[in-house]
DNA sequence: CGATGCATAGTCCATTTTCGACTATTCGAT
DNA sequence: ATCGAATAGTCGAAAATGGACTATGCATCG
């Protein structure tokens, strides 16, 4: 595991990962179909289990509508 | 390697990151001070060999003196 | 209640990645 | 040619990864 996890910057962006998830109204079957992945690997991020790489995050953004750049800077206040 | 490396964006990002660190008149064992990690460290990612997660590609621009959001949009625009 | 169905968590493990100490290379300056 | 700074690259043990598969949780229904 990442030295950057485990940590209250990481907890506040999982939480909004799966939040964004939600209120679109998605599973993790419906966002791992829409980025080439397997439930099990989104389950896996969402917990913090694994870790997202820039561009991952940035997929991931567009997968639920998202413009990367704003949700970097909405968590960049409140850490 | 993950699947998202060797791609035109990482290889834009790559270059930007390189890019930004002259620009600032730094060393890789400056940075790698200032993030607290080792040359070889630095020397990896910007060569495409480590990937970034999302966190650690903060804390880079922070060290950089970037604001983490403008950069991901400069690099979306491009890619 | 028991059964069925969906969403998510968690296991397993072969494979890939990571990290940093250390070494090699490159290159400009003298 | 030598020195010195900056960067690239090697090595190997330790850790992370991914995905197939299984388990659990939790409604809802007959």
């Amino acid at each position: 595991m990442a030295k950057s996890m485990h940590t209250a910057a990481w907890a506040k962006l999982l939480e909004q990962l799966v939040e964004m998830r939600l209120t679109r109204g998605l599973t993790q079957q419906d966002l791992a179909e829409r980025i080439e992945r397997t439930q099990s690997f989104i389950s896996k991020i969402e917990r913090g289990e694994r870790r997202l790489d820039v561009l991952e995050f940035c997929e991931w953004m567009h997968a639920l509508g998202h413009d990367p750049a704003d949700v970097i800077s909405l968590l960049a206040k409140e850490v």
